[in-house]
DNA sequence: TCTGGGGTCCTAGGACCC
DNA sequence: TCTGGGGTCCTAGGACCC
C-alpha cells in the first residue's frame, strides 16, 4: 500500500506563509525570466489561467481581477521542500522523494492509515504551512490517483465523495466504489497518460480511468507500449512500479537557461556556456560523479517569427571522465565555438555533462603527467566558498565579471526574499 | 515586446560481431 | 534463381513526469 503526498499548488502555498494576505488572492508564480505560470492559485485557475500560460497573455488580470504575480523563487521552494518531506517521512516506514513537492509513501502495515494521513496533513499544515492532500491505494497509479480525487473533491465539492477531501484511500474501497470512482476520473488526469496517448485512447472511443482500467494488459502492450501495460495493470491493483527508496545518481546533470534578452555575441554566449558548466559541475562533484561526455547547445527563439533560425549542438566525449569545473569549460567553449555563426539573435543555451561514472571507480592509467589533471581539492574548495559566501562567489573568469549587468542575465521583476536560506533576509515579525 | 527547466524510460533502426 | 541466425551496443526520437 502507498500514499502520495502532495502540496497544494506548491510554490503559491509557499508564498503564502510568508505573506499571509495572498490567501484567498489569485496568485500565479511565474517561470524564469517571468515566462509563463508555473504554479496557480485556486483562485487563479478559476480565472482561467493554464499551466503553462505565457504571463503575456493574462497580465491584464492583475489589474482587473487582483491577480498577483511572482517571480519564481526557487531557493524558497526547495527548502521548504525539505521540511515538508522530513514530516511526510513520517506517514509510514519507507519514502520516495518523486518531485519538489510529491513523496511517495510506503504504508504497507501501518495501522489506521487514513486518521494517521489526516494527523500528518494537519501537522504539515501547521508546523509548515502549506496545505497538503493525502492519496493512499494499493499501487503508486492509485495512490496518484487518489491524490487527484483527494484535491478534486476539496477544490471542487461534488466532483467526488466529501469524505474524500484532503485525504483519500482507495485501498479499503469496495471494488463497486472503487469502479465509481475511476468512472468520475478523465483518463488524462491518469499517471502516465499524457497528451498524446491520452488523444489517442479517446480516439479508440475510452473516456475515463474505468475503461483504461477494463482494457486487456497484452493488447495494450502490442497496440501501445509495455509503459502504458505497467498503467494499466496498476489501475487494476497490480502494483508495476517499484518504491524508490534510496534517491538513485543522476545519470544526466544539465543547466539550461533563456536569455532575459536575446543576445548575438560570441562574447556573451561563452559567459552564459561558463557559468552553467560551472553550474552542471558543481552538481556533479556533489553526487560524486565524473562525466564521460560534454553537450552545449544554442539556438534562436522559435517564437520570434521575424528572426532566422538556427539550432545546434554538439556533444564532445572527454578523454578522462572528469568533474574539472576548468577543465569543462574549457571544453564546452571550444565546442561553443564550432557550433557558434554569428547573425542570429540567441535565445537560449545549455549544457549538459552525459554518460556520469562513479568517481570511486577509476580506469587506471599510466600517469603521463598531465599537468593540471588533478584539480580535486581546488574544486572542493571553490564548492566549499560557494556554499558559504553564495552561488558564484568564485567562478572561471570566461564567466564574465560584470555581474548583473550581464547582457543575458534573467529576467526577474517580482521575486520575494530567500526567507529561510539567508540571514539578511529573514521575515519581520512585528507585533 | 512578451512563451521554463530538468529529468527518465522505451523503442526502432543501424552498425557491428561471430 | 538462389543469400543465416543470433546477438549487443549505440543513437535519435518520442513520450511521459513535475
Amino acid at each position: 500500500m502507498y500514499a502520495l503526498v502532495d502540496g497544494n499548488n506548491f510554490y503559491v502555498s509557499c508564498e503564502r506563509v510568508f505573506r499571509p494576505s495572498l490567501q484567498g488572492r489569485p496568485v500565479v508564480v511565474l517561470s524564469n525570466n517571468d515566462g509563463c505560470a508555473i504554479a496557480r492559485s485556486n483562485e487563479a485557475k478559476a480565472l482561467g489561467i493554464g499551466m503553462g500560460q505565457p504571463y503575456h497573455e493574462f497580465r491584464r488580470l492583475e489589474g482587473d481581477a487582483g491577480l498577483v504575480t511572482l517571480s519564481a523563487n526557487f531557493t524558497l521552494y526547495g527548502d521548504m521542500s525539505t521540511r515538508l518531506m522530513s514530516i511526510a517521512a513520517g506517514l509510514g516506514p519507507e519514502q520516495e522523494i518523486y518531485s519538489i513537492d510529491e513523496s511517495f509513501v510506503g504504508v504497507a502495515g501501518v495501522p489506521a492509515i487514513t486518521r494517521r494521513a489526516h494527523l500528518v496533513r494537519e501537522r504539515l499544515l501547521q508546523w509548515i504551512g502549506v496545505p497538503c492532500g493525502i492519496g493512499i491505494g494499493p499501487t503508486k497509479t492509485l495512490a496518484k490517483l487518489a491524490n487527484h480525487v483527494a484535491k478534486s473533491a476539496d477544490r471542487k465539492p461534488g466532483s467526488y465523495p466529501g469524505e474524500f477531501a484532503r485525504v483519500a484511500n482507495l485501498g479499503e474501497l469496495p471494488a463497486s466504489d472503487l469502479d465509481a470512482v475511476l468512472a468520475a476520473t478523465e483518463l488524462g488526469d491518469v499517471w502516465g497518460i499524457g497528451r498524446r496517448i491520452g488523444e489517442q485512447l479517446r480516439a479508440a472511443g475510452l473516456r475515463t480511468a474505468l475503461d483504461v482500467a477494463r482494457l486487456d494488459p497484452a493488447t495494450v502492450r502490442r497496440r501501445w507500449s509495455v509503459v502504458l501495460e505497467r498503467t494499466v495493470r496498476e489501475l487494476q491493483g497490480q502494483p508495476c512500479i517499484q518504491l524508490e527508496d534510496a534517491a538513485a545518481a543522476k545519470k544526466e546533470i544539465a543547466c539550461t537557461r533563456s536569455f532575459g534578452r536575446t543576445i548575438q555575441r560570441l562574447q556573451d554566449l561563452q559567459e552564459a556556456v561558463t557559468e552553467f558548466v560551472g553550474r552542471a559541475a558543481e552538481k556533479l562533484r556533489r553526487q560524486e560523479s565524473l562525466a564521460g561526455q560534454l553537450l552545449v547547445f544554442i539556438h534562436t527563439s522559435p517564437f520570434r517569427r521575424q528572426d532566422r533560425q538556427y539550432a545546434r549542438s554538439i556533444t564532445v566525449p572527454l578523454r578522462r571522465p572528469t568533474a574539472d569545473t576548468l577543465h569543462l569549460a574549457d571544453v564546452a567553449i571550444t565546442a561553443l565555438q564550432a557550433i557558434y555563426r554569428p547573425g542570429y539573435n540567441y535565445a537560449k543555451a545549455g549544457v549538459m555533462l552525459l554518460d556520469l561514472q562513479d568517481q570511486a571507480v577509476k580506469q587506471g592509467e599510466l600517469d603521463l603527467d598531465e599537468p593540471g589533471a588533478d584539480r580535486g581539492r581546488l574544486m572542493a574548495a571553490m564548492d566549499a566558498i560557494n556554499r558559504r559566501h553564495g552561488r558564484g562567489a568564485v567562478h572561471a573568469a570566461s564567466a564574465g565579471t560584470t555581474g548583473d549587468r550581464r547582457e543575458w542575465a534573467m529576467r526577474q521583476q517580482r521575486r520575494t526574499p530567500h526567507y529561510t536560506t539567508d540571514w539578511r533576509q529573514l521575515p519581520i515579525a512585528r507585533a
